[in-house]
DNA sequence: CCCCCCCC
């Protein structure tokens, strides 16, 4: 291996080495040596030791996503493995403990892998490269370095960029520092507000892609200010100076390890020449197809906007206030699905002259049959300047649109009543429902049997959006935790535990302010204001609930409290019973009971 | 330092 080393003491930046086979010498730096040495806390790295036959050289560094190999006893010490495709890097500096020690090298990241040949037992490397030709392209030269490695070499004068520490994202780690990377931008968040017990602050973050890979970078607070108006989708940018630090693969489905924070010393700069560096991959599902994909799924999906409802508000169950609008989107296969938008680009789609409209990494779902839901990490793309969409124009304008086509979603009361799903209590648990990773919904008709009349108010912050209990201060003050605020007044909200039952079976439910105030027929306010002041008619109130019959609509979810699991039946709708829809649904089911 | 993935 002295051509390579001889290469590489003259080089720096990043260059490959192609298709050479070596013999795993040994491992060096498991985990735990690697976490000691540098005091940073990742996933594990593994070190080889490689030796071509003549020489050994012992600066590989395993890429993460070869760590399988190690893990399934392929990759062992004394085997024989080809590399496909290598990238290196020139280590800065000595600041990390163990530098000093193997300084100055280059570290070889193993990053494709071609092909392993395992050794039945361990052999000499001497015959194995018994003939100098047949490892020619371990003298690459790094001056034939790849197109988008080259590039930026083009970058004018002005560039504060060095071309030669330009580096591929499959090979930042938290232990170098000296990097710039050249990325598109894919996705771009809002901004966003948190507050938490560590403190407040705002947030946005982006996802970049070169031609090896994807990392998610977040900024923080001064860095939203300054990074903000900068960066914007599609764009291709030189980013220099941000930390590193291990992915929290719980939130990100990126396919890196590590994840990029900005600091005061980062620095964006925009690059004009995106020559090389990739577009965003789609992988579009046809519409048709997505009846037969898992609920779940993730999926790309490109269709002509035919309709689309009107932005709405809800409330989420965590009592955050979003926009959302579903639009319907056909393509060539003549059906289509609904796909709900939410916040910022519910608001602003317009669905004027039915653009195309491309959506990666929607979420498919079994709601109403299927539909798709965009979140935070989707793309949607308008009219976006791709072939399958000047395709898809042109076929719709051409007589796509008279098309009479089919959605895969259920809509409207007129077909609605199938999607309702009804269930009786002991139908509920027999099908362990609220068992999965997501609630689950279902429709019943039962009678109230038992309403909890104690602790059925509290008072709560007096805000408008908050519903935090207040703490009675018994100075006639009353503080809000979340709003960290006292107040001399409060409001009354209601939080109910009731039993109900139908023919089989019995349930314990809560009804929250809304739907507790349907049940009792009476608002939280005037039922708090009674039962301070007119026991006899607080009272009345729950008679007069008891044994009422409506039809509930809710939602079940397995929760867990101290180790201990149970379903909790939460009622999201409660309305009056339409015996002709109830029964005929109860005949349709009863009948494929049968049918089984 | 966030981590929301929503609505039926």
């Amino acid at each position: 291996m002295d051509k390579v080393l001889g290469h590489i003491n003259c080089v720096e930046g990043a260059f490959e080495l192609k298709c050479s086979i070596f013999l795993v010498n040994c491992f060096t730096f498991g985990v735990q040596d690697m976490r000691k040495l540098c005091g940073a806390s990742g996933p594990p790295r593994f070190r080889l030791k490689m030796s071509d036959g003549q020489h050994s050289f012992s600066s590989f560094l395993l890429a993460t996503q070869l760590h399988h190999l190690v893990e399934e006893d392929l990759l062992v010490p004394l085997c024989v493995c080809k590399l496909k495709k290598t990238t290196s890097s020139t280590l800065s500096d000595g600041r990390y403990g163990f530098l000093p020690l193997i300084l100055p090298f280059l570290f070889f990241i193993i990053y494709e892998q071609a092909s392993f040949f395992i050794s039945v037992s361990p052999i000499k490397a001497e015959p194995l490269m018994a003939s100098p030709m047949e490892a020619p392209s371990m003298m690459m030269s790094p001056m034939k370095a790849s197109p988008t490695m080259a590039s930026p070499m083009k970058a004018s004068c002005s560039s504060p960029v060095s071309p030669a520490k330009v580096i591929p994202i499959a090979m930042l780690n938290p232990y170098q520092s000296k990097w710039t990377i050249r990325a598109r931008v894919t996705n771009k968040s809002n901004i966003r507000n948190w507050n938490n017990s560590r403190g407040e602050g705002k947030l946005f973050s982006f996802e970049i892609v070169d031609e090896s890979g994807e990392i998610r970078i977040t900024a923080f607070n001064n860095e939203v200010d300054k990074f903000f108006p900068l960066v914007e989708q599609g764009k291709v940018y030189y980013i220099s100076k941000a930390s590193l630090k291990p992915a929290n693969k719980q939130f990100m489905k990126l396919n890196n390890d590590y994840e990029m924070t900005l600091n005061s010393n980062s620095s964006i700069v925009p690059c004009e020449d995106s020559q090389g560096v990739p577009t965003m991959q789609c992988d579009f599902v046809p519409i048709k197809d997505l009846a037969d994909r898992d609920n779940d799924a993730i999926v790309d999906v490109i269709g002509v906007c035919k309709s689309a409802e009107d932005v709405t508000r809800i409330t989420t169950r965590a009592n955050r206030d979003v926009s959302k609008r579903a639009l319907s989107l056909m393509d060539m296969t003549g059906k289509e699905v609904s796909v709900t938008l939410w916040g910022e680009e519910a608001e602003k789609f317009d669905a004027s002259g039915s653009p195309v409209v491309a959506i990666k990494k929607a979420r498919l779902s079994d709601f109403r049959g299927k539909s798709l839901s965009a979140s935070f990490s989707s793309t949607i793309m308008v009219n976006p300047d791709i072939p399958q969409a000047f395709c898809l124009r042109a076929w719709y304008d051409q007589g796509g649109y008279a098309l009479d086509s089919q959605s895969l979603t259920e809509t409207g009361p007129a077909t609605g009543s199938s999607a309702v799903n009804w269930k009786t209590f002991s139908e509920m648990k027999k099908d362990n429902l609220g068992h999965g990773e997501k609630a689950d919904y279902f429709s019943c008709v039962a009678t109230v049997v038992f309403i909890r009349k104690e602790s059925c108010l509290y008072q709560a912050c007096p805000s408008a959006d908050c519903y935090k209990k207040v703490i009675d201060q018994n100075n006639g003050m009353y503080h809000c935790g979340k709003c960290n605020k006292e107040f001399p007044n409060f409001k009354y909200r209601l939080l109910l535990s009731a039993n109900l039952a139908d023919c089989w079976d019995n349930q314990w439910v809560t009804c929250f302010q809304e739907t507790a105030e349907v049940l009792l027929g009476c608002s939280a306010a005037e039922l708090g204001q009674l039962r301070d002041t007119d026991e006899t008619a607080f009272d009345e109130v729950f008679q007069k609930a008891n044994f009422s019959t409506h039809i509930f609509k809710n939602r079940v979810k397995l929760e867990t409290y101290n180790d201990e699991s149970r379903v909790k039946v939460t009622v999201l709708e409660i309305l009056p019973v339409d015996h002709r829809e109830y029964s005929r649904n109860l005949l349709s089911s009863i009948s494929k009971l049968s049918a089984q």
